[in-house]
This record gives C-alpha cells, structure tokens and sequence, in this order.
RNA sequence: GGCGGAGUAGCUCAGUGGUAGAGCAGGGGACUCAUAAGCCCUUGGUCGGUGGUUCAAAUCCGCCCUCCGCUACCA
C-alpha cells in the first residue's frame, strides 16, 4: 500500500580518519534497519549515509604519511565502503562532504547566512595545536614548560588568534527554545532532549565557522571575503586568503545536499525536512542546536526528529576505540556471524536508547540462544515435521480465531512496528522472539508426532489436527521470518524458500508488496506449496572455539 | 561545583507502598519433530549504605557512598 508517504533518514556522516570499527557501523546498521522497514512498508524511502572528510586531523594526517589528503580519504572511505557492504548497508546515496554538489551546498549555505545578517567577522582565540588545530581549553594542560596538548605533550602549544566569521547561534536561542516545546519528540530519547534543552537554557554563545589555516588549505573555501564580496577569484579559484569553513558547519550540511540542496530544488522540495537523523550522544548538541538554527538562517525548516543512541562499550564500561585497541573489526564480526547474525545480534544486545557493555561471548550467546535455538530451531523441525508427517505438502494455517499463535500474532506485530518505528530496535525484536517462544511451546504442547502416529493408525481427526498445527506452525515461521526481514535481509528469503513460498522484494527491500499486508495471519494461506528439505538457518557457534578469552579486540 | 540518570539473582535488566521478577548462564527431569536444540522444574538476591515515615518500603523522605551523562568550537 504505497500510500507516496515518503520518509527520508539519515545517519551521522562518519569521521573518515580510519579503518570503520563495529561500534562506529552499529549506527548505521540501525539506520538501514529503519530504511529498509519503511521501504517494504512501501514508503518512498530515501536514506543517507556517508564520510566527513574536512577535518584537520585529517589534513594533517595525511601530512605525516606524506600524501595527499584526497589519497587519504579516498583509502579510509573505501574501508568503510567494503564493511558496509559485508553489512549489507543499502543507502541510497553514500555522500562524501568532498562531492562537488556538498561542495556547493556548503558555500550556499554560508552566503545565506551572510545574506540574511546572521555570520559576521570577529576573532577567534585559543591554544593551537600544530598537528591537532585549536585545542578546547578543557583538553589541554599546564605543565612546568607551558602548556601542552595530552597528545602531543612533545610540542608546545602556541596561543593564537584568529580572524574567523562567526554565526549569530545566540539570534536563535528563543526560537530554539520554542522548537523543543512546540516539538516534544523532536530530541528523543527525552533524557536527551532536557540535556540540550538545558544547554540551550544556559546561553548560546556564537560559533566560529571559519578557518584561517588548515594544513594544505583542506577543506571547503569560505565563499565570502571579508569585504563582503565573493571569494571567486576571475581565474574560477578561491581566494585561499578567505579560508575555508569550518569542518562543523560543513559536515551537517551533508543532509541537505543529499537531498538535493541547492542543485535540485524540486528533489529537495519532496525530501527536505529529513523525517529522521539518527546519531551519537557525542554529536547531539550539534544536531539538535547548532544545525536548526544552521537552517532557519537559511530559511530552511528543522529536520523533524534527531534520536540519539548510546554506545557500544567494551569490558568495564571502556569506550571503544582504534587507540585503545578494543574495538570489534566488522569484517571479522561478520565472518564469525554471518552477514544477518551479524546485524541481528548487535542490534539485539544494545539498547538502541543508550549503551551497553559487550563482550565476544555475549553475542555468541545471545546468537545461540535466539538465532541458533529459538528461531532457527523453530523452522527447522517445522519444516522436517511437514515432511516427514505430510509428505512435504504445506498445510494452510487455522484461521485466526481457531489458532493461539494466529489470535497472538496481531499483538505481537503492532507492538514490534511500534517499537520499530519508535526507534526501540532492540524491544522490537524482543517482541518478536515472544512470538517464537510461544510457537515452540505449541509444539511441545501439541506433539504432533503423537498425533502422526494417531493418524496413522485411523484416527482422522488427529490428522485434521495435525495439518492445523503444521500449518499454524509454518505461517508463524512465515510471518517471524518476513517481519525480520529488514534486521536481516538475507535470511529473509531462505526461510521463505524452505517454506515454498515466492520472495519479492529486492536487496535493499523495494520491489515486494506491501509489508503490512503480507504480515497479516494467514495472507499466503490460498498459495498451495511444498517445503523443502530442512537446513540449518543458523550454525551453533562453539563459544570455546569463537574465542572466549579474547576479548572484544581479538576475535 | 551545577543539572540529570543509575546502583535489584553470575550477566543484562523489569518492577514506584502490600508475601522479591524475566531472559541468558548454571542444575535436574520428562519427551523426541529438531541445530544434544525445544519443553517442564529448579539453584541463586539481607533490592548500594544508613536513619526516618507507615500496620506495611526495592518502591516515599533525609543523609552518605559508588558509577554514568550534560556542563560549546578534535571530530
């Protein structure tokens, strides 16, 4: 039922200065979740994923290896490329802030700022770093021969200033102010939201949106010189002496322009406000202060929710990182669990709302016990039960009055689309898997080899018995394995194989009918078909072999 | 320091006045369709500490301890 809603979402853009680790790519795998449900529901969906690439560390970076910052990003954004593919990520644009149309967007926005009053020309001041750029004065320390950045204690900091333009942020504290309260769930979950709303409470300062020095000049060039007029110098360059705009202001701009700013008016008309920006904890002041103010200067609207997620941490409540070393590589998770193991598990053990410790072992576990046990399980001696009880023949489903799994269904998927699209990723598959406990307990409770055996010796009505049970049985395997579909894309459709049914949707979940309708008891029943041969879903993973006493760095 | 959140079974957490709960992990049992999976039963907690209100407190109030988040320009 393509109703021509359209829902348009994005994911932060990721800080492209390393190889992608598990706790950076949970984001995005829980944005593709979100994607590809509103896709099969049949929304035109539109989601946006991407890398942030203007940064100085970035710059800088790149000069200690001795290449250019282009080669470098271009490497870092083909790693994050190929582990999102091994995560069958499915945006449908991956922007990078150095596309040429990002490029124009950003300038854009800075002269409607300009235009509208709202940047003008102070100075910036602060300690600076060589390697690192302006340094919070929170981040660096007084020892006895000055003061140093933690790290690079090496290298004195210079206290230098800046001329820099700078964004009335402090215009927009009452409109903020109004926002929230016009807007509840604008910042959600709601502890967020009374963060930033406190901060806003507190006084909003303007920021600096520009840049005098960045190592090779790396980044985009401000558009306006200090006279006020264009940057553009006659020969189509820009006038390095304006300098560029600062990695902030042009790394939030990417939403915009991935949907259509300023080149495509009529794109941007139909996506622009994004329904959905799904980010860190660490970035929310960002997102949900400094880039609606961003847009009412430009006479654009606010992006209409901003759900802000916790973190992946690793034993002891560590925060994952390259540095530390204890992060998870997503090639190896996904070679240990497969592409949609994967992803259900690391959805399914934290919370989407906030973090959660993780270790190795905790997902196996949790693979084994839902995927492996519950779920798979489930399928597999449905399946082999068909075959060998009735020949391989599928039996329709009871109607829904005459089937507890049937009568327990409707609940059980209203509150999973609510908990889906509440952005509760985690409770959405817990609902789920109430389901798949209840179906096994039907089994144990019917018996129906008992009732195979009945029949086989004459007794019709256990034989009507037992097709009903079968058939219940399969449609709860249908439906399970369909609703999980955009948690786990590719297991979709072998379930549906191995029940004989047909599958329409394609890999990134457009194409097939509407998800509603085929997720209602028994919408398949008038498809006569034949199950398969009964095969594993999910391996058991040995939790000894899968490298118990590793840790989450050494899987 | 200020504001906010949390401390309940080995682990993750639910439970806001009335005899301590779930899932996972551990133990036992019956069954056998199944990936030794599933089902049933079960071990396990002075509900952070302390004082108070109450017939009754994990739940309300005071104080204390511990942890976490926010407290602006690395991204």
């Amino acid at each position: 039922m393509s109703d021509g809603s359209r829902y348009y979402l994005t994911t932060a853009i990721a800080y492209a200065n390393n190889k992608p680790g598990l706790h950076t790519l949970y984001e995005v795998v829980g944005a593709d979740v979100i994607a590809r449900w509103h896709r099969m529901k049949g929304d035109d969906t539109r989601f946006l994923t991407g890398t942030d690439e203007h940064s100085i560390n970035i710059a800088q970076s790149a000069v200690d290896e001795g290449r250019s910052a282009r080669e470098f990003v271009d490497e870092k954004v083909a790693y994050f490329r190929t582990a999102e593919d091994a995560l069958a990520i499915a945006p449908d644009r991956f922007i990078r802030t150095t596309d040429p149309d990002h490029i124009r967007a950003a300038q854009e926005m800075v002269r409607r700022a300009h235009a509208n009053g709202d940047i003008y020309l102070g100075t910036y001041e602060g300690w600076y770093c060589p390697n690192e750029g302006f340094r919070n004065p929170t981040d660096v320390q007084e020892t006895a021969r000055g003061t140093i950045c933690p790290n690079h204690p090496e290298v004195p900091l210079q206290w230098l200033t800046e001329r820099n333009w700078f964004f009335r942020l402090s215009a927009y504290q009452e409109r903020l102010e109004r926002h929230f309260a016009e807007h509840p769930d604008f910042v959600q979950p709601d502890y967020r939201r009374n963060e930033m709303l406190g901060f806003i409470r507190g006084g909003l300062e303007d920021f600096s949106i520009s840049r005098e020095r960045t190592p090779g000049g790396w980044g985009i060039p401000f558009p306006i010189s200090e006279d006020g007029a264009s940057a553009l110098l006659e020969d189509g360059t820009w006038d390095p002496e304006a300098g560029v705009i600062y990695v902030w202001y042009d790394a939030l701009i990417n939403y915009i322009t991935g949907a259509g700013f300023p080149d495509d008016p009529e794109a941007f008309a139909r996506w622009w406000p994004a329904d959905l920006h799904v980010i860190g904890k660490d970035i929310a002041r960002f997102h949900t202060i400094f880039w609606p103010a961003m847009l009412w200067s430009a006479g654009l609207d606010a992006p209409r929710h901003v759900w802000v997620h916790g973190w992946l941490l690793a034993a002891g409540g560590e925060r994952m990182s390259k540095s530390r070393g204890n992060f998870l590589d997503p090639n190896d998770f996904v070679t240990a669990f497969g592409q949609d193991g994967a992803r259900y598990v690391v959805l399914r053990e934290v919370p989407f709302d906030r973090d959660a410790e993780v270790s190795w072992d905790s997902f196996v576990r949790r693979y084994n016990a839902d995927l492996a046990n519950d779920f798979g399980n489930l399928l597999n001696r449905t399946v082999s039960m068909t075959n060998r009880y009735l020949g391989g023949e599928r039996p329709a489903p009871r109607a829904g009055g005459d089937s507890p799994l049937g009568e327990g269904w409707s609940d059980t998927l209203r509150l999973y689309q609510d908990r889906l699209e509440g952005c509760l990723l985690h409770d959405a598959l817990a609902e789920l898997w109430e389901f798949v406990g209840g179906a096994n307990k039907v089994v144990d409770a019917e018996q129906p080899w008992a009732l195979a055996k009945a029949w086989k010796a004459g007794d019709e009505a256990a034989g009507e018995r037992l097709r009903g049970v079968l058939g219940d049985l399969l449609e709860a395997c249908r439906l399970v394995g369909l609703a999980v579909a955009p948690y786990m894309p590719s297991v979709t459709p072998r379930v549906h194989a191995q029940l004989g049914f047909a599958y329409g949707y394609g890999s990134d979940g457009n194409g097939g009918p509407a998800i509603l309708e085929d997720l209602a008891w028994g919408a398949r029943a008038a498809e006569p078909g034949r199950v398969s041969a009964p095969e594993p879903l999910f391996p058991r993973l040995d939790v000894e072999e899968s490298g118990k006493d590793d840790g989450p760095g050494k899987p």
